[in-house]
Order: structure tokens, then C-alpha cells, then sequence
RNA sequence: GCCCGGGUAGCUCAGUCGGUAGAGCAGCUCACUCGUAAUGAGCAGGUCAGGAGUUCGAAUCUCCUCUCGGGCUCCA
């Protein structure tokens, strides 16, 4: 019988081969090949090919073929962990990215530690070795449910399904479908209720690591029992695991909690507390840097500027919907004088008292208030997580004021500007999200669909792609939330921008229009960075500590070789700061290489060496972050001329400040 | 908040069986004046996160609290 083999082309084939054979035939090498799909369907490589099927293979070393590795080693984990504790209910085990995981309820409230990870992992090692085979049936619903009678969490899998006819994507992806339940059975016995496919047996496996414990609440409800959930990785080749495991260390390296500290950055004195930080010199600078770059951007699109409190009386809050909705996020009251006052988690009532503190005109909108507000929120515990996640954050935010027809064009232009900014700091590689109506919301339906409307079609208008993130909107507003991918692939929420009909509602803002009557206001809430605290955090991850030279704390330092050049590093110095650089030098007090070395740890952009040579003829000695090979000789004007772009703030890109 | 693992000098870490604290780097002093990633010697530096308990004796064992890290939940 012929298939169609994509990529290869049509191929005959006994009857009796199946797909084994053909991938053993036409695969790129022994078990390179994991799972099939059949015109379409993804399937198991023991699934029977007919006369005129369109194969595709799936290869090992792709994306889809990980994830059959990845959930192929989730099923030995648990049956590793059901040998070693007999009575173990088994929950859910999918691959993730870069892995798997699986969910667990050991016996006896028993948790897991983490000398255990050794001990599961020689036991999976055995089942291995075993050579297991993976093989699906089909069960019906009954017939599952007692397949499964001593597995709760299985049946209640099972339940969520046919209790109500339809299809749970987890459900789905634990094998439950419409109408039956596909289980996997393994040559050993063990059974898992699956979708697959998986591979046709562990000799498939083995390039794995467990890497961590959790705890893990059941289908990720806080109110249901928490399980015990393991982490690991698993990859097609034992290089590609071992590559991973170098990314780790990478990503380790960038860390910029530790950069942080090694930089002399900022630090969270536990004496102040958890999730506040505090910003040492050269942090302190950079944030500078960031922060005078941005405001200078705003004036100039523009933007005024606003500066409000850091607390206020509990009214406002009510006002504005925080006190209800938005309450556990808030630090605890404090009571002054008969009046109960709170940090301010958000800066958008105090914005919205500027624009009410007098009769608006629509000649004025839109009006854009901009302000780096720092907000308290307080984030629990286990929440926090460096500058990345604080208790105590400055976000540049703006609130603009705009009527109803000036909404779209505001969004369009805000997006660019967005882009653009986040552009000027090196970061280009972004996915916007368009988050809707969460659960928990205020307003009417249709309020929301407009400003979910306004924002899909400014997207559209400018040709910006975007995904839909169902149910992730604020509770008063649907958002668009840009993304980044940084240096390494690490994906950070960045920017955010919400169209809120409510608040407007709920302060009876107004202005007068055109013909003489009253409308209310639309309101658009953005923050770019998002938090000033996180960005500089993404900043140091991207660039690994070593930032563009204009938002270096230091930019150059100039080492004059013996005590005879001293006097001319300080001109050195000197002319480095006329032209605007910020420089130091560090004179002869210890070997040359012990001074290079250090200045190169800090990631200092030039290292400048002058001795007597340079003295007589006026040249320095050029070392640039990123190189090992000084140019020497270079005369002190060339240099400079050099310097005079790097250290110049970058132009904002795609943005018309006419716009 | 929940599960697991940590907290020893400014930083990175060692510290055995419970016997009273150690290194490297950084700092300070002195000497060295050096041409591209660590000059040498000396000095100083710790309520072993905090508290309670067990013990003749606790960095070490037990409990509590604080805090950090990895996850879960939440989120800028």
C-alpha cells in the first residue's frame, strides 16, 4: 500500500508495517522519531497506517516531539513514585515548557524532601531499564471510573467531564474526551489516564533531571488540598539536557538580585522589610538616568506632569472602587485624627482629583497627567521576588483624559510611543496580550466590549499582531500588556494600558463639550515600564549588568600606568567630563592588570590606560567592555570623538512626537 | 499565605561526633610605581538571623519567630 510521507513524498509499504517501520525507514536515525501524526491526528507510533494516509513524523528534537519525551517521563515519575510510596494517589503530570511535572498526594500527609529527588530519580532509572511499553485504550466512562476506583483525583478527572458533557482543556489533556477515557498502560502494569501519545517505550527515555519540589494546590485552587508536585526536565539527547542545564546557569549568572549586590546596586535591608528596597549610588543613578530619559520623552509627546501623596483618606478609595475590589492588595489602615487613611496602591483617584479640581474644557483633551507614582501593595509573602516584585513600587504612570472619539488615535499613539520607548532601552523583541473581562468586574457588559473594541481596533490600525488573553483584564478595565522577550528567551510583563469607563462614572467627571453639554471623559491608565523597580531588573537580567553606556553609572576610568602619568589622567578625566562622560581615575596604587581586572568586573564600557608614552604624544590607550584587545595610541581627540556618540542618550525610534 | 530548602565577617563559603569560630576576596596600614583580567607583608573584622528549650557545655540537637531562595496562588 502507498502513504504520503511529509517531506519525503509517497512510499509503499507492506500492509503489516506500521509506523516503527516506516520511521525506522525514513527517520533521521533510531528513535529520532517519537510520535506520528496521521492526516492530521496525533497518535502513538503503534497506530495502524491505512492505504492513502498522510503521515508526519514527529522528531525528537522539536518542540512537539519534547513534549512526548516530556509527558512519556511524567508517567515514569509517577510510577517511580508510586513504587516507592505505595498508596500514593497520582494526579496530573503534563510537559511544560522546558519539562514536566507531576502532582502527588503521598500517603500519611507525607511531603516530599528534597534528598528524595535522588532516590526517585534511580527508581525511574530502573523503570527504564526496564524497557517498558507504552499502550493506549480506550475505556468508557464506567468503565474508567473503575479502572480507577483507588485513585480519587483520576475519577474526579474523569467526572468534571461527563457530569457535564463538554470538555475541560485539562480534562482533555488528561485523557478524558467526549465520549470515552484513553489510559495508557505500561508493559509493568501502571496505569495513567492520558491523552498521549507518548513513546512506544522507555528505551525512548533517559535524558532527564528532576530538578525541584513544590507544593501545588489541586488544579491550582487555593481552597482545595495541596499536593505535592515534582519538577523536572527531559530532552531528547543527553547534549541537549546538558545545554539546558548551561542555560540555567546562564540565566543564574544574570541574576540581578546577585548582580545587584555585586554591582553595589541596591539592597532590601531587612530592618525597613520585606519587599523594599533601598537604591545605593550607583542604582540610584541608573534609576536617575532611566527616569530623567523617560520624562524628558513624556514632555515631549505630550504629557504633563503631575505629583500626588503617597496616602489618603479612606474615602477616596471607596470612591474609586479600591476599598471593595481591590482591598487585599492594599497595606492595612491607619487611623489619624477620626480618619482612617491608606497607602495608595494605585495613582489613578489622585490623578483623577487633578483633573476634577476645576470645570474642564473638551478644548484641553486630551489631557495627559504623568507622574512617577510610587504605589503600596501589599504582595504576599511568598510573592516577593527581588525588584521584580516589591511591596513598594514606582510605576510611570499616566492617566489621559480623552472624549469618546479621540480614544482610538490615543491608543494607537500610545502604543507606538510604547514601543519606542522600550525601543531607546535596547529591548525589541515584544508580544502584546489584549486581556478581557476578568470574573470579578465593574461595569456594565457593553461599557466592556467598547473598550475592548477600542483597543483591538487601535491594534489593528497600526498593524501591531497581538493574543487574546481571556478573563486577565483589571477589574475596572480590559488592558493591553506588552511583553518582552529578553537576551536569553525569558518573557517579562512589561507595559500596560487600560481603557476604564468605571472610574470616570464613579468621580462624575465632566467637561464641557463643543455643544455646550456635559460628557463624561473616557480615561486611559498606562504604565510603561510598569514598575521602575522591575524594569531595572529586566535591564540587568537583558544586559547581563553591562548596560548601554549612557545608563552606566560609570562609563569610562582612566589608569594612568606609574605616578609620572597621573597628572595627565586627570586631563584625561577632565576632558572625558567637558563632553559630558562620568569618569574616574585610579591612580597607581596597585599593578596595572589588578586595576583592569576590576574596572572589567564592574563592566566599566572603556578602560583607559596612559603612560609615559601617551603623555609625550597625546594618545590613551583603549580597552571597550566586551574586548580583550587594547587599542593603543589612539590620540585623545579620536577617543573622544568616540565617546561623544556612546554616551549619547539613543533617539526614540518610530515615534513623531507631531503624532 | 501554603509546600520544600537555606541564614556563619561587607561578599563567596568551610566548620567532622555537641567541646566555645576559619579561609579567600573586599577594608585598613606599610612596602612596591607597575603598559592591559588578581604585587607582597601585616592588621582589623563575627551576640554563628533572633528568642526559648535540651545539655556540664549548642554555630551544631528541639521548638517558635523573622528573613532569603525554589515552586503554588496572586501580580507591575
Amino acid at each position: 500500500m502507498k502513504v504520503e510521507l511529509l517531506d519525503i513524498g509517497e512510499v509503499e509499504l507492506a500492509s503489516d508495517d506500521g509506523l516503527v517501520e516506516l520511521a525506522k525507514r525514513y527517520g533521521k536515525g533510531p528513535k529520532t522519531v517519537v510520535a506520528a501524526r496521521i492526516n492530521g491526528h496525533l497518535v502513538d507510533l503503534s497506530t495502524k497506517v491505512a492505504q492513502g494516509d498522510t503521515v508526519e513524523f514527529i522528531h525528537a528534537d522539536t518542540v512537539q516531539g519534547r513534549a512526548v519525551i516530556r509527558h512519556s517521563t511524567a508517567h515514569v515519575l509517577a510510577q517511580a513514585v508510586v513504587r516507592l510510596w505505595p498508596g500514593t494517589y497520582y494526579a496530573i503530570g503534563p510537559a511544560i515548557d522546558d519539562g514536566f511535572y507531576y502532582d502527588f498526594e503521598l500517603p500519611n500527609e507525607q511531603h516530599f524532601e528534597e534528598k528524595d529527588l535522588p532516590l526517585i530519580t534511580s527508581e525511574m532509572r530502573k523503570i527504564i531499564d526496564e524497557n517498558q511499553s507504552f499502550s493506549r485504550r480506550k475505556y468508557s466512562f464506567q468503565g474508567g471510573k473503575t479502572l480507577f476506583a483507588d485513585q480519587p483525583f483520576k475519577v474526579e478527572i474523569i467526572e468534571s467531564v461527563q457530569g457535564r458533557g463538554d470538555t475541560l482543556e485539562a480534562a482533555s489533556e488528561e485523557g478524558v474526551e467526549d465520549d470515552a477515557v484513553s489510559v495508557y498502560e505500561n508493559s509493568s502494569g501502571f496505569v495513567d489516564l492520558c491523552r498521549g501519545p507518548h513513546v512506544p517505550s522507555t528505551s525512548y527515555l533517559g535524558s532527564f533531571a528532576l530538578t525541584r519540589i513544590s507544593g501545588a494546590y489541586w488544579r491550582g485552587d487555593e481552597k482545595r488540598p495541596q499536593l505535592q508536585r515534582i519538577y523536572g526536565t527531559a530532552w531528547e539527547s543527553k547534549s541537549a539536557l546538558d545545554a539546558h542545564i548551561r542555560m540555567l546557569e546562564e540565566a543564574a549568572k544574570r541574576d540581578h538580585r546577585k548582580l545587584g549586590i555585586e554591582l553595589d546596586l541596591f539592597h532590601f535591608p531587612p530592618e525597613i522589610g520585606s519587599g523594599l528596597p533601598v537604591f545605593h549610588p550607583k542604582g540610584a543613578l541608573i534609576r536617575y538616568l532611566m527616569e530623567e530619559y523617560a520624562r524628558k520623552a513624556h514632555l515631549r509627546a505630550g504629557y504633563e506632569f503631575a505629583w500626588t501623596p503617597h496616602l489618603a483618606k479612606s474615602n477616596l478609595f471607596s470612591i474609586s472602587g479600591h476599598l471593595e475590589w481591590y482591598k487585599d492588595g492594599m497595606f492595612p489602615p491607619m487611623e489619624l485624627e477620626g480618619s482612617t487613611y491608606y497607602m495608595k496602591p494605585m495613582n489613578c483617584p489622585m490623578h483623577i482629583l487633578i483633573y476634577q479640581s476645576r470645570s474642564r474644557s473638551y478644548r484641553e483633551l486630551p489631557l495627559r497627567l504623568f507622574e512617577f507614582g510610587t504605589v503600596y501593595r501589599y504582595e504576599r509573602s511568598g510573592a516577593l521576588h527581588g525588584l521584580a516584585r516589591v511591596r513598594g513600587l514606582t510605576q510611570d504612570d499616566s492617566h489621559i483624559f480623552c472624549a469618546k472619539d479621540q480614544l482610538v488615535p490615543e491608543v494607537e499613539r500610545l502604543i507606538r510611543f510604547v514601543l519606542a520607548l522600550l525601543g531607546a532601552f535596547g529591548l525589541k523583541d515584544f508580544e502584546v496580550e489584549v486581556a478581557t473581562r476578568p470574573d470579578k468586574y465593574i461595569g456594565s457588559d457593553e461599557e466592556w466590549e467598547t473598550a475592548t473594541a477600542s483597543l483591538i481596533s487601535a491594534l489593528g490600525n497600526i498593524g501591531v499582531e497581538y493574543k487574546v488573553a481571556e478573563g486577565e483584564g483589571a477589574f475596572y478595565a480590559p488592558k493591553i500588556d506588552v511583553h518582552l522577550t529578553d537576551a536569553i528567551g525569558r518573557r517579562w510583563q512589561v507595559s500596560t494600558l487600560q481603557v476604564d469607563l468605571q472610574e470616570p462614572q464613579r468621580f462624575q467627571l465632566g467637561y464641557m463639550s463643543q455643544d455646550n453639554s456635559i460628557d463624561i471623559p473616557y480615561m486611559l491608565h498606562r504604565a510603561l515600564f510598569g514598575s521602575v523597580e522591575r524594569f531595572m531588573a529586566i535591564l540587568i537580567e537583558h544586559f547581563e549588568g553591562a548596560l548601554p553606556t549612557w545608563l552606566m553609572p560609570k562609563q569610562v576610568v582612566v589608569l594612568p600606568v606609574n605616578e609620572g602619568a597621573n597628572a595627565y589622567a586627570h586631563e584625561v578625566s577632565k576632558a572625558v567630563k567637558k563632553i559630558g562622560g562620568r569618569v574616574s581615575v585610579e591612580e597607581a596604587r596597585e599593578p596595572l592588570g589588578a586595576r583592569i581586572r576590576r574596572m572589567k568586573l564592574e563592566k566599566v564600557p572603556f578602560v583607559v590606560v596612559v603612560g609615559d608614552d601617551d603623555v609625550v604624544a597625546g594618545t590613551v590607550g583603549v580597552n571597550r567592555r566586551g574586548s580583550n584587545h587594547p587599542e593603543r595610541d589612539m590620540p585623545i581627540e579620536l577617543f573622544l570623538e568616540e565617546l561623544k556618540v556612546e554616551i549619547r542618550e539613543p533617539e526614540l525610534e518610530g515615534f513623531d512626537y507631531d503624532d
